[in-house]
DNA sequence: CGACTATTTCAATAATTATTGAAATATTGA
DNA sequence: TCAATATTTCAATAATTATTGAAATAGTCG
């Protein structure tokens, strides 16, 4: 491996870290590099810095590019291919939480949708089935206020998140504003 | 494998996910189960449940453990070991959230931290440590945020994300309401 | 087209991770 | 304490995943 030391120490970060976020070593040190870089890169660059083979370069940069994190780019007289991330990291942020709800939430809520559907035989069943619905539904609620909020601009989505939980002081005012005269009761506290 | 078709086909679907949420088979299985079951589980219910090793069982229940996603509970009259998961997915996926912080966020976080006091010894390395500065500051954000709403209790937590973007509405109100008369002038759009 | 360069594929193998099951250890109750 | 039972550990091995590098394929330009 050839590089600066700054950046050395980031790639080998993110090759570490890739087992725990589910891409390899080798896909983790190319992106971090890509990230990092000033210009955009070929596969020779990355063999040349990361002293991979070409073929796991190869395989890298097709991961990376399923999973849209990296972006084909071609340079004037120059017949290879390029790559780059997007420079704004709200763009890429959006990509991941994109890209990981296909992979981790989406199948699941399907088998959940099916299994719904089924009639239970007996108590443990239905029980399960319960359960299995408390869990849609919060995952439901949570993709539904993702998918909604992702639809802000990024200045105001970066204000949204600002405020933390002092947007609370604004839904206890809505409250009053939304309330429902003689509206439902609530039953805890 | 016995168990009733319709947890069955959960415990089968957890078990596969399990890859891609960074488990093996072992564990998203027996999560699976103690998350549908109707009462406690002790090791040998998983083992004839699931037909998996007594070990792999004992390795499966200490990995749940250290994640703080399923609990430890003694019967009347009967000295092993029982496990459930808590009722409320809410605080299932507190949890959850926050232990994949611990894992996949801190460390990161740690190392960029340690990266933003390097000097800088030429105009590569100055670009990269803006794009790693850059990455920092989003996830301070993004976890700020979300060290803020999880202080709320789950109800209130509820609504807020019932809300979605229909949140900005407020949000804009607010803007009127904490306006710096005369206040500093956006450059953007 | 044909020479050249770039990229991908894939079989071989290295490395890692998962799983078993028997032995060791720990715990309980008499 | 001992016997019985419960739990954990860990060496062996199975299974999976990562990685290489050479060959095949694709693309480009004269």
């Amino acid at each position: 491996m050839n590089l600066p030391p700054l950046i050395q120490s980031f790639v080998l970060h993110f090759g570490e870290m890739g087992s725990r976020w589910g891409i390899n070593r080798t896909v983790g040190q190319i992106y971090a590099l890509l990230f990092v870089a000033d210009r955009p890169l070929n596969a020779d660059d990355l063999v040349d810095a990361l002293g991979l083979s070409r073929g796991g370069v190869s395989m890298g940069l097709k991961e990376l590019q399923s999973w849209n994190l990296v972006q084909l780019r071609h340079l004037p007289d120059d017949r290879r291919d390029h790559f780059v991330t997007p420079d704004d990291v709200w763009v890429i942020m959006r990509t991941l939480v994109e890209e990981r709800k296909k992979r981790e939430i989406d199948p699941t809520m399907t088998v959940l949708r099916e299994l719904m559907l089924q009639t239970p035989h007996d108590a443990a069943e239905a029980h399960a089935q319960g359960r299995m619905s408390a869990m849609h539904d919060q995952i439901e609620l949570l993709t539904a206020w993702y998918a909604d909020v992702q639809r802000l601009e990024t200045e105001r989505l970066v204000q949204l998140l600002s405020l933390g939980s002092r947007i609370v002081k604004a839904l206890e005012f809505k409250d009053r504003l939304f309330a429902v005269p003689g509206g439902k009761r609530e039953s805890g506290s």
